[in-house]
DNA sequence: TCGTTCTTCTGTCGTTATCT
DNA sequence: AGATAACGACAGAAGAACGA
């Protein structure tokens, strides 16, 4: 088809490094160029046209697939452009290891700014660029230990003991389900429990899990201290890309505290009431009770969430019945448990 | 023995779901 | 609509254990 007998194409064109716009329409690249040129009292030859967006070329062939209005770059000879995306990634990685000067700036912008958008975006961006990841002690880094107490002296040593205190208390609610298993049932309902707390002692109540100087496989962290929210109960991953380093700083340690250890198969709703059921109805078999350990205090059951991504209904998921109870094998000798709790 | 640290327990918070 | 329950967490108090 002739491009004469089309309609013209619209578009909205920029000198390089300019905000002001204004509108083009032609029938071809070469026309649209020659009114920008005039527009821009800019010479043609040698020029072009770029889109915006990600700096690809405007050709002959390409002129009539772009949409109607989409924004182009006019660069002369010698002038290049590779979109506002690449703009955002330059931005981004001058605050990788940003300068005193521009977090100054930052400051300064911060300070006089009254629209609500900018001042969030600016106040977000200074949050996370004045963050310490690397200080580890309260020597190095103390403002990030405000209002913690004195025994604390590094930051991975806090939030082990953050993430053992959260373990802890689901095995408190464990235990004081106890009066509410059946006469028989009690005293292998506490041995159970007494199991537990042994193998949860040993491994320091999967503290780990938040300390970024565990092993890989133990933390949930990854080695400078970003946990990532691993997304509703149901869903593989966050669709909201949630993520925080708590060892930041100390606004990022109180946020973090508002993340939750999710239960995928719910602890007081299911797991707990499940183990109870089994012990009462065992005759004779033996409850698999690293299999409910499993679902309690370990990863396994356990995702790490952004509140958000906490959904507090009913998750409608039960424990694998094949895995209730241990598969009868030859007897084991019995050692004699220590006291527990 | 005394001070420090660990552990347990209680009360409370904020949010959301569910019941009345 | 309002009350109530569940979830997951935290602070602070108090008791237990530890160590110089």
């Amino acid at each position: 088809m002739f491009a004469v007998f089309r309609k013209p194409k619209t578009f909205k064109l920029r000198a390089l490094h300019s905000q002001k716009k204004f509108g083009v329409a032609g029938r071809s690249c070469q026309e649209v160029l020659k009114k920008g040129c005039l527009h821009l009292q800019l010479p043609v030859a040698g020029s072009r046209l770029c889109l915006y967006e990600d700096g690809t070329e405007l050709t002959g062939d390409y002129f009539w697939s772009v949409p109607d209005n989409s924004e182009l770059v006019l660069l002369t000879s010698g002038q290049t452009w590779q979109g506002y995306v690449s703009d955002i990634s330059g931005f981004l990685s001058a605050f990788h290891r940003p300068s005193a000067g521009l977090i100054q700036a930052a400051r300064q912008l911060l300070s006089d700014e009254r629209a609500p958008l900018r001042q969030k975006l600016l106040a977000d961006l200074l949050h996370t660029i004045s963050e310490n990841i690397a200080a580890e002690t309260r020597a190095e880094d103390p403002p990030w230990f405000e209002g913690l107490e004195s025994r604390f002296q590094s930051k991975s040593g806090y939030l082990r003991y953050s993430c053992e205190s959260r373990i802890r208390s689901y095995l408190r609610e464990v235990n004081s389900y106890a009066p509410t298993v059946g006469e028989e049932a009690q005293g292998e309902y506490t041995r159970i429990v007494d199991l537990m707390c042994q193998k949860l002692r040993a491994v320091q109540y999967n503290g780990s899990y938040f300390d970024r100087g565990a092993r890989a496989g133990l933390r949930l962290c990854t080695p400078e201290g970003w946990f990532c929210c691993q997304g509703p109960f149901d869903v593989d991953s966050c669709a909201s890309k949630h993520s925080i380093n708590p060892y930041g700083n100390r606004e990022s340690r109180v946020l973090f505290s508002t993340w939750n250890l999710d239960h995928i198969i719910e602890k007081k709703r299911t797991v707990v009431p499940a183990l109870a059921e089994a012990v009462t109805e065992r005759d004779g078999r033996e409850v698999a009770w690293e299999y409910f350990y499993s679902l309690l205090f370990t990863s396994e059951n356990l995702k790490l969430v952004h509140i958000a991504c906490h959904k507090k209904t009913t998750h409608k998921l039960s424990c694998d019945p094949h895995r209730i109870y241990k598969l009868p094998t030859k007897s084991k000798r019995r050692r004699p448990a220590r006291k527990c709790q």
